[in-house]
DNA sequence: AAAATACCAGAGCAGTCACTCTATTAAAAG
DNA sequence: CTTTTAATAGAGTGACTGCTCTGGTATTTT
């Protein structure tokens, strides 16, 4: 009959879109961001934008289930592990290691600002929901092992560590001198002094 | 001659547009809520909204100014304390408080959204200096008493201090059962362990 | 009372942005 | 090679927003 759709190729121009979508949120925020700016900074027009995402927030939506899948996927590869406390500090690495990407913390503020937008707010829910899901396991066994504070429930030392993170990424974008790899180490020990029983 | 200015009058109506603001800004965010949303918010006519501010950004301007103001009038009113560590769990004590305020954490986000723009910056910049001063003193005077830990400096834990809770403030937007006074206990303990020295 | 002017309202304007529409090109199937 | 349709570009459009401007009212001074 006639051409048919690659893909592949489809993938690709997806992903190219989203990556300059993702630089021009943390650049400009959400709004700032237009979508003639994201075309110009992923080098294609706005006819190819809008025949690979029906609106603007789509794109949004789409980095966020992104990222949520890749944390789905990173506590699922946890499993089977033994030392839940270690699982913890590699969680916290591993955040730290995500955070060395500049656009990151301009990223989360420019999200935090369309938290109004009730899809938006829905994808975060999510997010966070996957993200304290994962946590709690870890926490729940280090707390049964002794080897976190009894005082208080997983679910809420669940939400203080990802209170913490919050913060450790609200930073970021402000002092020059607070780094993410800079400050990875208080940040470990932060968490464990959060955790240690007593 | 003629009518004069009422400083009171001019104040009052001035107070009025600000929390409007405040109140549009937390619920729609510094681009969703419109000018329009404001006067509506503060019942009045836009020609009265531009009558005190020239510019929409100059009523965030003037929200901002006005913590800085209340931040820096608090650290005054704490001279000549003497224990430095009951001064820094009053300053968590008294963000707490503000922060049962349900607008704010809305209305941070808000801000934090438009920091691209050089003169939120710069505001927001003036704040944070103003929090870091006062806080960085009484770390110091509490460090050198030997009442925190020495091996970071006292600008570093005062940037952890205000790390702590800008998350804490992040987290009050999100689920229900994490409010300011019910996790007031915990935040407290917190900035505790923080600062332990070991 | 009358003049002067602060205070207020809202219609209108200029600019911007997300999105649409049309046209063209490229590639796969027959 | 022809046909069919995906892929792309970019000018155009309608809606919306911050802000201005004109006109009217309230209040203080002379």
């Amino acid at each position: 009959m006639a051409r048919t759709v690659d893909p592949e190729r489809y993938a690709a121009r997806r992903l190219q879109i989203i990556d300059a979508a993702v630089t021009r949120f943390a650049a400009d925020g959400y709004v700032g961001a237009t979508t003639a700016s994201i075309c110009r900074t992923a080098g294609i027009g706005s006819g190819t934008f809008f025949h690979y995402f029906p609106t603007k927030a789509d794109v949004l939506l789409g980095v966020l289930a992104e990222g949520t899948e890749e944390t789905r996927a990173w506590f699922a590869a946890q499993d089977g592990r033994d030392d839940p406390l270690a699982v913890l500090r590699d969680w916290v690495r591993r955040s730290v290691d995500e955070l060395a990407d500049p656009r990151l913390a301009g990223f989360v503020r420019a999200v935090g600002a369309v938290m109004t937008e009730p899809a938006v707010a829905a994808a975060l829910a999510r997010d966070e929901q996957v993200q304290q899901d994962g946590l709690e396991r870890w926490v729940d066994r280090a707390r049964s092992g002794g080897q976190v504070r009894q005082d208080r429930s997983a679910a809420e030392l669940a939400a203080w560590l990802a209170l913490v993170l919050d913060g450790f990424v609200a930073r970021l974008a402000g002092d020059d001198w607070f780094t993410a790899h800079g400050q990875g180490d208080m940040l470990l020990e932060t968490v464990d002094r959060l955790l240690a029983p007593r």
